[in-house]
DNA sequence: TATGGGCCTTGACATCATGTCAAGGTCAAG
DNA sequence: CTTGACCTTGACATGATGTCAAGGCCCATA
C-alpha cells in the first residue's frame, strides 16, 4: 500500500505520515526501487491508534509512549492509566483558564449595551483592570489564549 | 522609559513588545541616540490594554481591531460586543472539545483497573474505536488537541 | 510509443505567540 | 577605565499541521 492509501486507510494525512517517521513515532517503512513508501495494514492500525490518541488531545511525546506499551503485551495497565489521567489533569487546567476567560468576558459583555454609542465597559474593563487577581493567569500566555 | 521598565510596567515581555511593533500593533517609539527605544506612560498603558486582551484569549489579530476601536472615541459599542461575544462563542467550542476528550477519556480510564496486569480498556479503546462519531471531530486536529 | 494525469519524493515556508540565546553596542557607577 | 546591567538585532525553537514547488514514477489510453 502507497502512503496515500495508507493515509486515507488510517485517517491521518500524508504529511502526519511522514512526520511520525520523521520524528521516529514510527518506523521507516519498506521502499519500493522507486522510492515510494510501502505500508502494511498492521502499520495502517498503528496510525490509526495515533490518529485516536491524537483525537483525544494526547500530545505525540505522550502517544510515543502509548504506542510502545501498546505494543508491550507485558506492560502494567496502571503506567498507561496513569498517564490517561495525568492527561486529564491537563484537560481540566485548560477548560478551567477557557472558563474563566469566558466568564470574565461574559461580565464585561453584559454590562455593554451593544448600540451606537461609544459607552463601552468591555474596552474599560480592558484599559482600567483587572490588575488584581481575576483570572487564573497561564504561566504562560500562550498556553492556552488565542485562536477562534 | 526604556523597554525594561516598560515592560515591568506593562506586565508584557520585552520580547513581546519589540514583536508587537514588528507587526504594527503598536507604533514604532521614539529613540535615543543610541538606538535605544523611549516610552511613555500611554505607551505603557496601551501595553497594558493588550496584555489583559491576550489574558481573555484574544489572538493579536482581534487585538489590533479592539486597540483600533479603543483609541476611536467614536466607536459604536455594538462593534466592541460583537467582537467579544465571538470570542465567546470560540471559547465555548473549545470548551466543549476539551470536556469531550475528557468525557471520553475518563470513561476509558474507569473501566481500567490500572494495576500490574496488562489488561488495558484503554489502550484496547484507542486500538479498536471510536471510528463512529464518539467525539466532536476538531476540523483540524490542532485546534485543541496536545498540550500539558 | 508517446503523452498526460495522478501518484510519489524531498524540502521549504507558514501558522501563532512566545522563549531563549548569541554577539555586540551603551550607559552609569565605582 | 572597568564592570555589570541594560539595550540592540537576528536567529532558532516550540507543536502539529497545512501547503506549495520542483521533480521523478507509473499506468492507461490514444
Amino acid at each position: 500500500m502507497n502512503i496515500g492509501q495508507a493515509a486515507k486507510a488510517a485517517g491521518v494525512s500524508q504529511r502526519m505520515i511522514r512526520h511520525y517517521e520523521g520524528i521516529g513515532l514510527i518506523p521507516a517503512p519498506v521502499r519500493t526501487e522507486a522510492g515510494y513508501r510501502v505500508y502494511s495494514s498492521a502499520d495502517v492500525h498503528t496510525l490509526r491508534f495515533i490518529g485516536r490518541a491524537r483525537d483525544l488531545g494526547f500530545p505525540l511525546e505522550d502517544i510515543e509512549v502509548l504506542v510502545r506499551l501498546w505494543r508491550d503485551r507485558s506492560r502494567a495497565s496502571a503506567e498507561v492509566k496513569a498517564l490517561a489521567l495525568a492527561h486529564v489533569k491537563g484537560l481540566e487546567r485548560k477548560i478551567a483558564e477557557l472558563q474563566a476567560m469566558k466568564r470574565t468576558l461574559e461580565h464585561l459583555a453584559a454590562t455593554c449595551h451593544g448600540d451606537d454609542r461609544p459607552d463601552c465597559p468591555i474596552l474599560e474593563g480592558l484599559s482600567t483592570g483587572p490588575d488584581g487577581p481575576a483570572a487564573i493567569k497561564p504561566a504562560n500566555r500562550r498556553t492556552v489564549g488565542g485562536g477562534r
